[in-house]
This record gives structure tokens, sequence and C-alpha cells, in this order.
DNA sequence: CTGAATCCCAGTGGATACTG
DNA sequence: CAGTATCCACTGGGATTCAG
């Protein structure tokens, strides 16, 4: 359950590198789904957990947890919310989503 | 050990949004690695292997179809290569790259 | 409602030996 | 060397329950 980050050994290479641990973190099930639900504003635990299919309870506070570490994400008075480094990763991943697109055509 | 694509369910979504395809596959281990080792040309699977800590046989192969399904590598007469995707590809994580420098040094 | 503690199970990754 | 087939161990994800 330890958090993946950088200058650290993660799943798929322990070499440290940190898009490696990007990608063990946001490979993760539902870490991807937190923030993309949290790029509309902040939400409870609770709205979290029913907009993500009602996923266990046990699952998401691990999650919360993971993504705070990596400084993702971060409690707000309105619940979770992404901070401005959760904020400028999903700006990151455009070009990302551009590709996958193009991907999913040529499949 | 069904390779994960677009428009189907995937570890962490059952949505099909090909993004979320990319990092289930991208976040298993051995496959950013792999990807990463045949940036700089063709390789055997024994040189493949060698150059990944010596990983399992069984899951090299099993990698190599993934990513072979995924069209991201080919085989060639030299060995696996990467396909014009999969060299899209690891350029499009450029900015990924060099937000995660940011991430690393803001931790 | 939030979130911590248990327990359980499946899937993934890995070691190994073997075949072409 | 390339690739396959078993078999096994572990950890990650999930259900459930309970406490603050």
């Amino acid at each position: 359950m330890n958090t993946p980050l950088p200058n650290q050994p993660v799943r798929g290479s322990h070499s440290g590198v940190a898009i490696m641990a990007v990608f063990d973190l946001l490979g993760r099930k539902w870490n991807m789904r937190i923030l993309w639900e949290l790029r509309t504003g902040p939400q409870t635990f609770r709205t979290l957990q029913e907009n993500c299919d009602n996923m266990s309870p046990s699952v998401l506070n691990n999650r919360i947890k993971q993504l705070a570490d990596a400084r993702l994400l971060a409690t707000s008075p309105t619940g979770y919310q992404l901070t401005e480094l959760g904020n400028t990763l999903m700006t990151t991943l455009d070009p990302l989503r551009a590709w996958a697109s193009v991907w999913e055509k040529q499949l």
C-alpha cells in the first residue's frame, strides 16, 4: 500500500525514475478515476465514493492517502480537491489523451 | 493476461476510455521498461531479457505479446522493435517526464 | 459521514524446467 | 537462442464490519 514516489523503487522498476512512479501511481485501480472526478471541484468522501461506482471505502481511503502523499490531492473545507500539482498533471496528460485517440483509431 | 485496449474494460475503469487503457498497459510491470530499452533499436529476446534485470522469460513473452497486440512493438529480422505508434508514444511522454521531474523536486 | 481494521480471494508476476 | 507450460507466492483490491 505504500505510495509510488520518485527516487524509490516502484512496481515495474526500482530505478527511481520519476515517470515510472507516475505510471505506477496512475496505473493503480481508481487513482486516475479519482483525479478525474475531482477535476470539476472538491468532493466529499461520500460523493466521491458514489461517483466511483461505490468503490470500497477501504480502497478509497487508501487511494486518498496515496494521492495526498504524492501531493496531488489535499483536504479542503468542502472535501477533497486537486492541488496545483494535481491540476498541472491533468493538463499535462492532454497530449497523451490525443495520442490515445489516434491509437484507438489505428487498432 | 489480456491486453488492455481502448473500448474495453481495463483495470481501474470499465469505461473504455483510451487513456485508461494506456495507463493500465504502461502501469504493468516491465512494459515501460521494455519500450524504453527498445528506444535505441531492435533487440532479441535474449538481450531484452538481460537488459531487464533477467526478468522471467514467461513474463517477457507475455509482455511482448501484449505490446504487440497494442501495436507498439513488432518483430523484425533483427529482433523486436518499436512500431511507429510505439515511437510516437515515447515522444508523447516527454511532457509527462518533464512534469515528473518538477513533481520530484516538490516532494 | 468519515475512515480504520479485518479478512478473503483473484490476479499478477515469477521460478523453473522443458521443447522446438 | 526463442518460446512455452506448470506451478506457486504474494500483494493488491474488495466486502464487511466497526469505531470516531
